[in-house]
DNA sequence: CCAGTAAGTTCAATCTCTAAACTTATTGTT
DNA sequence: AACAATAAGTTTAGAGATTGAACTTACTGG
């Protein structure tokens, strides 16, 4: 996903409307329900303003108009919400064993999903197998009168910021691809933006984009599956996804874990995908490439062999999540991956180290909350959609 | 230091003032010496608006008018330049060999500094010795004729995000100290903000703040004296550095680099600081407290156990560089502390083992520029003085 | 039924930026 | 040496966004 050029910041009057325009919308996305009245404290405008803006917002297909409040002895307000009939958003991940496709509405409500199971293949057959499912979505009854914001789409890899291309995906074998390129290929009359970025980077950035209420201040989506990545995002506004100059943050399946120990694709010894990652199981387990990995091991799990293994991947992640609080210290932890379909045969090990260790350092600290998410098949499809909203709303689009 | 407000951004006419005159501060800060001209063409504000700002900016004492340039044709601009005369910032360190103090003008040009040797001792002992220091500083000839913005404090420890406490400095002896309250009472009369961090997180904000010209996205400053500490900043404007939701982030001293390795103080076996720190090498070598570790170590480094030690420690070093590299991915790495005075017997090995083993998961990308800082005294405490300058920049301040 | 309270709207005043004309200062050409 | 061309910086009128205060709307409670 391209960083939004950071030049010095500086405005006109039409920027300052952007700005608050964004600033309300945010309001309202955050805590669905909000009055005017609520929206003129908090942003900390005038009434006036925010009345002309919301007026705009509505008649835009942003918002829509809720219920009446209750009444605290005043005039009741009037409660705001986004609005989901107008606008979508398209999100893709493409993985190592398939595509995933989804379609979101303002509040990242799904409106519709996807998913197609296949092997890695060449970009250009990736880029119109998806073009194909993105089409035919759009088309489909239920989305055809919405207006499609954009395209994201999240790859297994560490993607170059500022330029949509895929430096390495080892388990799709790709490298340097502009994906982007093969996909508006094949979908000419889309009109909306198009983005890319890291599978994890997405998830994280869903994660913490479409939660209302009191969200975290940070998080890091830990994605275990048949390689380790990880994001780390800070809940600003907007969120802010870190990417590092090659956008390789967050790959912490190759830091170093164990010195000399077991060779790793990456070239380097003792890497943390060498002691937990869908192929380092596969490799102690001697489970090949063509079974699904969970199929194989989920009725073997009472094995001791396996037991083993499994239990030393977890602990080697409960250490990798140890490593991430004293190097990141977000406010959450999220896991998600195939691997989590392992159950508490893997994340027990992992969360007991965890919580045995944390926390020697800060010591009033409350501990930090994780979260394990059982079915993250379109965690990252649903996050891409969510950048897509998210350059929207805080871009220089001109749509808001 | 506390996180400005982040609420949700908007703003009125005053705001969007104090933004573009935020951006063409920036912008003189970043490129001395560039005209109305060129500001107006960066920041794409108007010649009138870039104008009008620069008249009350040199009038305020922030900028200075320099030399004509040279004419491509036409009537020549006139040189802007930050005015190095008028306000100065405080900068100050407390570590565990003493405190440092700098004076440093609006470039980052050091005014004056001052480093007294102390023990650990109470923060109440501790911040009147600063004060005194302080105080004299800001009274001698050559500086009493500036206006201070504020004081800064860079301390060896996790430092809470939102509020200045620091958490826990284990060499100093010190857990949960509102520093700045003690130093505050010492010096009642000083009239400008206050702030506090971490020490390498500070240190990581000056390298990267006072640059000009062409600035790295992102710095990595990695302090490796009696504990291994370590700052992300990213290169935005402000620059911003990761504090993690307990001011924990950066604390790569006690990622496990070595499961069921040595014990450390924190609590947990295999930290970096096992292997390499100050006290894992006094340690190992049987240096006492008292003794100055380099002094101490300095004419042993061509006995074999000592330059063993070192070579471990230092092949430790660059896995934490690499793993460094693998999880944030900063633009570059800055090395300071003590512990680089120990030179090329602890440096080679580290640099040897980072070069041979990084970059192989994004292809086509530059090596990162590692930077060694000889002598990093007063690094921490400019870097303090500087998240003043920043805060007033950027800040709600209504000095500019 | 009416006063009290609070939400939301309207409108003149204010503030900041822009656009265009103007002044200033230098280069290059006749 | 004079004059056109070019570009930097200033001035001024005008456009656009926010504010503040007055006003309208809508509900509560006595």
């Amino acid at each position: 996903m391209p960083t939004p050029s950071s030049s010095h910041k500086a405005g006109d009057l039409h920027f300052l409307k952007r700005l608050n325009r964004s600033a309300i919308l945010e309001l309202v996305r955050r805590k669905p329900g909000v009055t005017r009245a609520d929206i003129a404290v908090k942003a900390r405008l005038t009434k006036a303003t925010v009345g002309a803006a919301i007026q705009s917002l509505l008649k835009q297909g942003w918002l829509k108009e809720g219920e009446l409040q209750k009444s605290s002895g005043g005039r009741p307000g009037r409660a705001l919400y986004l609005n989901d009939k107008h606008y979508l958003m398209l999100g893709a991940e493409v993985g190592v064993h398939g595509i995933r496709i989804v379609a979101c509405a303002l509040s990242g409500q799904v409106l519709a999903s996807h998913h197609v199971r296949l092997s890695p293949t060449t970009p250009e057959a990736t880029a119109e197998l998806l073009a194909t499912q993105l089409k035919a979505m759009l088309e489909s009854a239920k989305l055809a009168k919405y207006t499609p914001l954009g395209i994201g789409v999240a790859l297994p890899g560490p993607v170059a910021p500022g330029e949509p291309i895929i430096r390495l995906a080892p388990n799709l074998g790709w490298q340097d691809v502009r994906f982007l390129d093969f996909l508006q290929a094949n979908l000419p009359s889309f009109n909306g933006i198009w983005l890319m970025d890291n599978e994890a980077k997405s998830a994280a950035f869903g994660e913490i984009y479409f939660r209302t209420g009191k969200i975290p201040e940070s998080l890091a989506y830990i994605s275990a599956g048949t390689g380790i990545g990880s994001g780390m995002v800070e809940g600003s506004h907007p969120p802010l996804v870190r990417r590092g100059t090659q956008g390789l943050a967050g790959e912490i399946g190759h830091t170093i874990m164990q010195p000399g120990g077991l060779y790793c694709h990456c070239g380097n010894r003792g890497c943390a995908e060498t002691l937990v990652s869908g192929w380092s199981i596969r490799a102690k387990l001697g489970v090949s490439e063509e079974e699904d990995l969970l199929e194989a091991l989920l009725p073997r799990l009472n094995e001791p062999n396996v037991q083993a293994v499994i239990h030393q991947a977890g602990e080697a992640l409960g250490i990798l999540l140890l490593n991430v609080h004293h190097a990141l210290n977000p406010s959450e932890l999220v896991l998600g991956g195939s691997l989590t379909q392992l159950g508490s045969s893997l994340m027990e090990p992992a969360l007991n180290y965890f919580k045995a260790h944390q926390n020697r350092l800060a010591s009033h600290s409350h501990r930090v909350p994780i979260r394990i998410i059982e079915d993250s098949t379109f965690v990252s499809a649903r996050g891409a959609a969510a950048q897509v909203l998210a350059h929207i709303i805080h871009g220089s689009s001109e749509l808001i």
